[in-house]
DNA sequence: CAGTATCCCCAGTGATACTG
DNA sequence: CAGTATCACTGGGGATACTG
């Protein structure tokens, strides 16, 4: 590990990409972009389906476990668990327990938490505003390949 | 199970939001929760840490296959030949042979991929920018769960 | 170079049972 | 209610070999 991690983030922008534009000051490139870095590590948990549901289902209210368990359709009692650990972990999510009889928790977003929130709203957001072109992209895609010919 | 998850997994018809708090104005802007839809599906595929990294990646360059796999630190050949194949199922990505003796095939963004790839680079930027409050929040955490008695 | 085909493993995940 | 603990299993994904 000691052999990789002083390797320079940024790219050389010595090669040259035809089509790409004029604009050079090409921000893409300069993401460390070896693995197990810590961007790499975040964009795995912050693109994990479940992280990305929940994140996306409390946006700025206060969920019980069991409001989130029936909202987030599909999830187990251990993955909303393993989930909500991961974001608290990470600053993103709050944990408030109630020292009532019957246990209660609620959870909410971090200010953290709700700057990504913004974003993730946006994916959810594109998705679907664009699943119809998918299903298209899908089904032409699929007869294209039944026709080999291309027709 | 048998027990009373009766949403069914089929499109949904029309706005039905089953057991949605009508009072509620933030549950009102929901998108379709439930599992196996075309929304959940589609979340799960442009959220997949390869898709992510390629579509990341691709910006508006065309790449080739090897060059995408030597940029995408840690992607197997078959990973990476199946997501873009995915990719390229779901009109994200162009993919183009060129008849040459020496194969070159080269990949680059869709037009509607290019609108997807603004919303990943969003995710990427963020995740860049607040990298260090997340590990500090990850540092706290672990402090936190060392020293019990620190309520 | 750019795949495809195969095998195979194990980590993520679900199911179940138990507890505070 | 909100977990924790345990086990079992699947399929995602890596490694390897072969092909056009």
């Amino acid at each position: 590990m000691e052999e990789g991690t002083s390797k320079s983030l940024t790219h050389p922008e010595g090669t040259d990409r035809p089509g790409c534009g004029p604009d050079d000051e090409y921000r893409a490139r300069q993401w460390d972009v070896r693995e197990g870095c810590e961007v790499r590590q975040i964009l795995d948990r912050v693109a994990d389906k479940w992280s990305l549901l929940a994140i996306a289902l409390l946006d700025c209210r206060e969920l019980r476990f069991t409001e989130l368990r029936r909202e987030i359709d599909g999830i187990s009692q251990r993955m909303l668990t393993v989930t909500l650990r991961q974001l608290e972990r990470d600053g993103l999510v709050r944990r408030t327990v109630h020292a009532v009889v019957p246990p209660r928790v609620d959870y909410a977003l971090t200010p953290l938490g709700a700057t990504l929130h913004e974003t993730i709203h946006a994916l959810v957001g594109w998705t679907e505003e664009h699943q119809d072109e998918i299903a298209a992209a899908r089904a032409a895609y699929d007869a294209r390949a039944r026709c080999p010919d291309g027709a």
